[in-house]
DNA sequence: CTTTAGATGTACCATTTGTTACAAAACGCA
DNA sequence: TGCGTTTTGTAACAAATGGTACATCTAAAG
């Protein structure tokens, strides 16, 4: 049965609490369905009906190369749904195939019955309508830095955005490492354009900040392309 | 005034006809925009707080780089909307520029009151989820595309989807001058990757076709990364 | 102050891709 | 058919990046 403690604190049903969700989850068809261990829950390219919403456990989501070799995977824990952006739109096929990682229960609301719900409650549609437009303006973002083919490029957006219109100074969360995984390069190939910029006399880099010194040079970096 | 024909063309208002629209829009507070030729729309950064759908005209998106070069140019058209992902979400800042390209008259509902129209009218609130929702899909399948390294890599998934399970036959709609822009690398380069690729005699090339002659050693090509 | 694990700089070479240029082939049209 | 345009194949070289290995530096823990 539906765990409203949880779900109240999912990405479509927060800001409502327990008996807010318990009213609403009450006028439509649901269904809680168990899985065991290592079951499988969805095959990739399967129809997406309905909105799954993971209320105990954990499962990943594996995409399948034409080999059947597994490629990427990515965990979803307990609060969360699945696939949010497929149950709409002209696809509506599962992009990956889903496995549980541990004893798991879902919440299965089929598409119509959700319809009826975001229709009804304002708060449940706004919450929906934010967690599509987040990952689409994710996606964005991730499409156009993608775009720029150098590392240096890269390396130029990345700053420039950082930096904003007043500051020179860009202070690094992350680790040489993690932006290399962010950039999706090298670590090593990242460090030598770092150090190729400062011998350029473009940045200065210190141990947490990097100091842009010519603005103007490096926005020319992204003119091209 | 609004056109209520134009809108029914538009993305989010499809599926209803002109009095319905009109029915809708009466019960809301919406505006009528008039904008000149080559006149400044919204500015890059800009709060997004209204739906805007283009009534008459045409406009551009422009993505200005940090010097203030344009880099990037989209047309929209006349029944289409500004930006829809970006009205909810996190971010809600328009990514781009929008310029006159002529005379334009948009339709601008602010925020709350097409959150109220998207509960009261099921077309629409379905219109627009299929919207974001196919938006978020392209870009995914965009992103997972651009994710494999190699040129080598990009053909072989390319060749893969588009053959299917059955066939071993691929028909190809583009120039591989187009191909080489949707793959992101320049056309030669596209050229030498197809002739080592016959030569190692994973596939034969022929005029419009390319004939998959290895579809294991295709897919093993995608196992890395 | 040491120790130690992680982070960074860098060097060397192999691959991949871009760039430019040109010739051959295919195609469309008069 | 013949001509001009587009498409394709390919070569030679330059540039960028990956892969690997190792030395150095930093920071945190003791």
């Amino acid at each position: 049965m539906p765990n409203y403690d949880i779900l109240a604190k999912s990405p479509v049903f927060r800001g409502l609490n327990s008996d807010q969700i318990n009213e609403c989850l009450k006028s439509i068809h649901i269904q809680v369905k168990s899985f065991r261990k290592d079951s499988l829950i969805v095959h990739a390219g399967e129809k997406v009906n309905h909105l799954l919403i993971i209320q105990k456990g954990s499962v990943r989501g594996e995409m399948l190369d034409y080999s059947g070799k597994v490629l990427k995977i990515e965990d979803i824990e307990s609060p969360r749904a699945l696939a949010g952006a497929f149950l709409f739109g002209k696809t509506n096929a599962y992009p990956v195939t889903v496995t549980a990682n541990t004893d798991v229960e879902l919440l299965s609301i089929p598409r119509n019955e959700f319809l009826q719900l975001l229709q009804k409650e304002k708060t449940i549609l706004l919450n929906y309508l934010n967690d599509i437009s987040t990952r689409t303006q994710f996606l964005s973002n991730k499409l156009h830095f993608l775009s720029f083919r150098t590392i240096k490029g890269k390396i130029a957006h990345y700053l420039l955005q950082k930096s904003g219109n007043n500051s020179n100074t860009v202070e690094l969360n992350h680790t040489q490492q993690q932006l290399a995984e962010l950039f999706g390069v090298t670590r090593p190939s990242l460090s030598r354009v770092l150090g190729e910029m400062q011998r350029e006399g473009l940045i200065t880099l210190e141990r947490k900040n990097i100091i842009i010194l010519e603005k103007q040079m490096l926005s020319h970096l992204l003119d091209k392309d």
